[in-house]
DNA sequence: GGGTCACATCGACATCGGTCAATGTAGGAT
DNA sequence: ATCCTACATTGACCGATGTCGATGTGACCC
């Protein structure tokens, strides 16, 4: 196999040496396990859709407070099966809890996933 | 249509206010236009595969250096056309950038990309 | 020139994912 | 008990996406 190119060189030209220090997994903190990978993948995937981050906007613009399904449909325009659907991934991923108060359910965020998230785009 | 459930009186026992002053679109700052989430979700989804997170790990554990794809194909066990094809996503997303030196072909992050995520998912 | 190397692009395949209408379910009101 | 309300689940459709082998392309070397 050929050797790979100067990278070495290319770095020489003021570099921060990147540490590796990182507490749990940070992108920049070497490669990273496919679990890591596998897990971290999971709850970006659950952010990475336009509907969910318009129904994660409402949830987190409301405080602490808690808001329910009957709030979102008339926000988004998209029918209720489908905003259930989609609340029901971000509950999956830990980003969002589900409180069942009479018959209708409240949404409110997860601080601490968004904290680990942000962590993990933090670059050293 | 019927009443919204107490949304207020849920929130009621204890809330900071939320304040809605963050600077560009945060998450907590109030709704969200189609657009930003069309913009925000796309660079999520171009981090949410499992692949493409170990890829972009290495770039970024580089430094400020930069990688060429002979070093990927060789770290994540995946054909070289997968791991082009990977990269473009990533560079089209701007989290990374492409330099062409010589027939190598090099990739380092864009940390002002990051940054733009992490002020995204901070809850204010 | 020919040959090789590093990488991108193409075409094909299988799977995943967002969306909806229809239906199920459980709580509240009468 | 009966109806209505708020929400979840199901099944289906279809476009998007990850993966690969085959092929194209441009740079370097002889």
């Amino acid at each position: 196999m050929a050797l790979a190119p100067d990278v070495q060189a290319a770095a020489a030209d003021e570099c921060a040496p990147s540490t590796t220090g990182s507490e749990c997994c940070s992108l920049s903190g070497g490669p990273m396990t496919e679990d890591d990978a596998r897990r971290i993948a999971g709850r970006l995937k659950a952010l990475s859709d336009p509907t969910r981050l318009r129904l994660l906007s409402h949830v987190a613009a409301q405080g602490c407070g808690a808001v329910c399904v009957c709030d979102l449909t008339a926000v988004v325009d998209i029918s209720q099966p489908t905003v259930s659907h989609h609340m029901k991934k971000l509950v999956d991923a830990g980003l969002v809890t589900r409180e069942q108060r009479g018959k209708w359910a409240h949404y409110s965020v997860v601080p601490e996933a968004f904290a680990e998230l942000r962590g993990f785009l933090d670059l050293r």
